[in-house]
DNA sequence: GTGAAAGCGCTAACAA
DNA sequence: TTGTTAGCGCTTTCAC
């Protein structure tokens, strides 16, 4: 069996020799070339470049991952639910992982799975990344300090820190309390939470910034009631608070909740936004379609993604300079027609 | 510098040889064990993996794909969107990918880049793929074929075969078709569709199932409003329709754009579902709660995702043996509140 | 600027 | 059932 048709009569793909003996040159000119690396002559680069391109040329990954100890990957935990904030951050990461010049790796956890976090972790290790991003995290992040390479965890507080961990807020707080504020502005005596499950960071994220704006002017904060991120468990929600007369003003953690706890008040005969508003989180693509249209908050996926991504590749391609801060980002707060001013005040 | 110690003092992770080291065996034979080789006895077998364990070590794929050919992992081609049924459809393939002891390699393409699907299967070629998915195409599957490696589209008609080409249809034909049928069983004398960009075969799909439905039954097929998935050009569609009082039911295909063509038709003056029936395409997670309810149909991700990569790992692992077909699967309509039969026969 | 040699950590093929 | 040998296609190191 020849070299040229092994593998079930499937030719065997070009290698760099074969590229450096058409082009005259040795096979670690071609190598140089292919790394954009400095001291080769514009015309040896060129001769290189037709020869790759007549043969089909195509790097072989594993083979330079295997010398250089790098994988020019990078690993994503995700959460593997097709939730609207979850899937944007992964699409987001994505892009900016491709511009970024790597590959992206993605293994899910569910919550509840045995292995969790951890487990994904363990298996990017063994499939090979030179980095890792834990999209919104879910257990303690225990751990992630000892991974023992460049970790971005985003939509996490800052408190977990470690070497070679990076965190991006996604100032889920501050749209938290941007949404409050707007409630309390319209002259809401207090304003209710109804608020998504407190093992995710960016649940507890916006309960305090939604706390923080209560506080903040004094006001007391009334009890939470803790939904699933669930259009259902927002209904559930709303049936809960319909009763109570002093519920005139609702910040839901997502859309979804937002959205089935407004059906929910909605049935029990109190309106919105006459009785009682409701602002979501998210700003799903049907926001601003269903009735009421939703007021709600916009995190900047893109932006947070590819600024994230910087530091990552910033600890992973220079891990000795410092990591510099990231900047909190202007809030987006999307004023629609499910927030009114108290009925008491009109 | 030792080996011990390279690469910034990193201490450089144990390989297979040091593990037969401290068990007392051949290098080979770890590698047995690591790859669940039979004629290893039971006792080796435990000696290895608990010198393995003391030393923390990990097999590293970059050398076993270089030495094997063989990455052990799957690419898929995405569409880039946070739209529920490309997210629940990439993350029900992760799961897939994962149950079949593979890794998973993402790629998106946006609609219009340049580079389109054909750059990213070459991203993910040279990244090192064994199989790639092709999830939810948009243009027209060319080149596909040329790939070289096993390929499997997903929601797509069966329409591109080539040799190691394989198509799991989501049946969204089917499921457009009972969608429509069940408007004229409730009696309205034809069925109106907003459809999706006709360059995405989901798209075409759908409203090939909506056609056949008509014609099935002698009806004539009404003018397709086309839409970009979105509810805001649901919405447009829905000021279009609004106005003609032929159009009392309407199959929307996907249910962002039920949800805008339902305000539209409300703010128009036309009550859903007394003056005009609605039905939607996905069941995303608020379909239930908005206003009305959503009567629409649900694709079976999970099924469709698992039997399709059944299929590829297949494809990879045995390419002598023939594959086996799919079988079309039962459809799910689920209906709510926004159907009804029309005004007139009341 | 360019090239030669050595080796990354594993699996394939064959031997014992 | 286990071991030996020879690569896989690159990058690294060092020589020219």
């Amino acid at each position: 069996m020849t070299r040229a048709m092994r593998r079930n009569g499937v030719p065997a793909a070009p290698r760099s020799a074969d590229v450096a003996r058409l082009a005259g040159v040795s096979q670690k000119t071609v190598s140089r070339v292919f790394n954009d690396e400095q001291y080769v002559s514009a015309g040896v680069r060129q001769r290189v470049l037709d020869a790759a391109d007549a043969l089909g040329y195509r790097l072989n990954h594993a083979a330079r991952a295997l010398a250089s100890g790098r994988t020019r990957s990078i690993g994503v935990v995700t959460l593997g639910t097709a939730l609207y904030g979850p899937a944007s951050l992964l699409m987001s990461v994505e892009r900016a992982v491709r511009a970024a010049g790597y590959g992206l790796r993605v293994v899910n956890t569910m919550e509840g799975d045995p292995a969790g976090v951890a487990g994904a972790i363990d298996s990017l290790l063994e499939q090979g990344v030179d980095g890792i991003v834990i999209s919104e995290p879910i257990d303690e992040g225990a751990g992630v300090s000892r991974v023992g390479m460049p970790v971005l965890v985003l939509g996490a507080p800052p408190a977990i820190t470690a070497p070679r961990v990076v965190t991006t807020g996604v100032s889920a707080g501050l749209l938290a309390r941007a949404a409050t504020e707007h409630l309390l502005e319209l002259g809401h005596a207090t304003v209710h939470h109804v608020a998504g499950p407190q093992r995710w960071f960016s649940a507890k994220d916006r309960l305090d910034g939604w706390r923080t704006a209560l506080t903040d002017r004094g006001r007391p904060a009334p009890a939470v009631v803790e939904g699933d991120w669930s259009a259902s468990s927002g209904y559930a929600a709303g049936r809960e608070l319909a009763p109570d007369p002093d519920v005139t003003a609702v910040f839901a953690a997502n859309d979804d909740m937002a959205i089935g706890l407004i059906r929910a008040l909605t049935e029990a005969g109190r309106r919105v936004p006459g009785d009682v508003s409701v602002v979501g989180f998210d700003d799903i693509p049907v926001a601003a379609y269903v009735t009421p249209p939703l007021t709600t908050v916009r995190q900047p996926f893109d932006a947070v993604a590819s600024e994230g991504l910087a530091l990552l590749v910033h600890a992973i391609e220079k891990p000795e300079v410092e990591l510099p801060l990231l900047a909190d980002r202007p809030v987006e707060l999307i004023v629609r027609a499910s927030t009114a001013p108290p009925r008491a005040q009109k």
